[in-house]
DNA sequence: TAAAAGTCATCAATAAAAGTGATAGCTGAA
DNA sequence: TTCAGCTATCACTTTTATTGATGACTTTTA
């Protein structure tokens, strides 16, 4: 059984004449007389009473007539669906991000966006910046937002904004060199923020009692206020947060670190990701200048 | 667009590799590699990334992704049912019958069918026994109950049983030229009782003052009852109904009036129909013997 | 790092199917 | 009885699907 046949089907039912069928598909007679013998003899079943004038459906003709409408109606719909997704933003989008982008920078570009383009299924996914551009590179995602420049040649990066850096502790940290004694509250090792604050505490000579690794942001700031140690985070999703915690801004070129949106050179670009693109743009320049 | 290249695409999709999927359809690969391209420019979009290591479906290919599983599930679906339904009981099954046999016959029978075969959808009609006659002639019904024996050449007809008719009156009737001053009450002109008293009226030289035509047993009874005049109609109806009228039995060899089953002879019999016919053949031996 | 294994694209040749046009036979209406 | 309208059949043509061999590229392995 095949979609044409269907519609041969289904034209011959409506019709009551296969002559007439044939003419309405632009057939000849005997091809769509064909057509319905080899269905029938596919289906092990009688689908028309022949009668001198015209045709009609047995009672197994009018079961498959139900479901060939059904198949027609939803082959017709994909075709226009999928054709379309080309030009117009529908489907599935599936986008990455950092815990800390997706808690603080997403969400009014995402509700900008889904009020635009309703149709479009968008998906996001929050893991550590290495994770995100593996994911990027193995195409499971169409793109993401990852802290820190990314000089990969399969990817293209567009810059969106600096995050600033600071340790977040209970009580003020005199000097960096505190840290000696204290537990680090971290992300997993993925993290571009640890990262850069590990590069930086290496450098100084600073070695911290130990390292203790979380999943989100809230359970890090919540052993921050418990005491159990210092974290290293965006400062504008602290700020956010409480105003009982200190917070020390890291020291030079450590301060600030960037956000990139990362997409893979080659991959196909749906409409959904053209659109997101040129929005974050648009947003980019009524923001900056 | 087309079901194999459904098939082929899903399990492309699913492998995520086309000389694998065209291994589990038993194609070539070449095959398998033309047929999604050529899908692909008549969708005119990209349905898979193509990266060294096998393929991934882009966000366009995912929207048909989710519409071929539905088609390809609804025409297995399709096939599957229509090709059972030659064996088994299954989709419609257009009955006919007259007022009288649907309201007294047929509920115990349709009863027992409807409760062995759930997957049938029952269609009853009722008419007069000469639209019926016509009906299943023009395969517009599967089969009719009709009253009164049906020598057509086209046609089997089946002896269901005998029914006695009675003239229904409100008063006693002293003979039958009572009827000469009475309105007589009837269905339209299509029903075997009314021809059958008609002709043994004109026999007998017994003219009604007038006719009145009517399309329910409710509505003649009623008339009867409020001495509008007198009614033919099956005994057994009538004694369900009330006590309070006056019947009277038609004289020989007009009183009984045979009930037949009838079905087209060249006609497609479903599973539905042959069942059916089985059913009622065996109601009539317990009742018969 | 070179060889091997695995992957998809291309293309000419072949096999299968869909479609055509002419004709025959049947049915119901004038 | 003829006639118009309908479906079935069949040899033939055209289109499409499938194959098998080959090349280019990528990842894995030794």
């Amino acid at each position: 059984m095949d979609i044409k046949d269907l519609l041969v089907f289904t034209t011959v039912a409506e019709e009551k004449n296969i002559s007439k069928a044939a003419k309405s598909l632009s057939y000849v007679q005997s091809n769509v007389t064909m057509r319905i013998q080899q269905l029938e003899a596919e289906l092990g079943t009688q689908l028309f009473e022949r009668s001198g004038k015209g045709v009609t459906l047995t009672s197994s003709g009018e079961l498959l007539h139900r479901y060939a409408e059904q198949i027609l109606r939803l082959t017709n719909e994909a075709t226009i669906t999928v054709q379309s997704s080309a030009h117009t933003p529908i489907g599935p989008l599936k986008i990455g991000a950092t815990e800390s982008t997706a808690a603080l920078r997403l969400p009014p570009l995402l509700s900008t966006y889904c009020t635009a383009y309703p149709d479009v299924d968008f998906i996001l996914e929050t893991h550590t910046t290495d994770v995100l551009i593996h994911l990027v590179l193995t195409r499971k995602l169409e793109g993401a937002f990852v802290a820190g420049s990314c000089e990969h040649p399969d990817l293209n990066s567009l810059f969106t904004q600096d995050e600033e850096l600071v340790l977040v502790s209970r009580h003020p940290l005199p000097s960096l060199y505190s840290l000696n004694d204290m537990n680090l509250l971290a992300f997993s090792s993925g993290c571009a923020y640890r990262h850069t604050l590990e590069m930086l505490l290496t450098k100084e000579g600073v070695f911290p009692k130990r390292i203790l690794e979380f999943g989100t942001i809230e359970a890090i700031i919540g052993c921050v206020k418990a005491g159990m140690g210092v974290a290293v985070m965006m400062k504008s999703i602290v700020s956010h947060h409480d105003h009982s915690l200190t917070l020390t801004p890291l020291p030079q070129p450590y301060r600030k670190v960037p956000t990139f949106f990362i997409t893979r050179k080659d991959a196909f670009v749906s409409a959904a990701l053209r659109e997101f693109s040129s929005l974050l743009t648009e947003q980019l320049c009524i923001t900056k200048p």
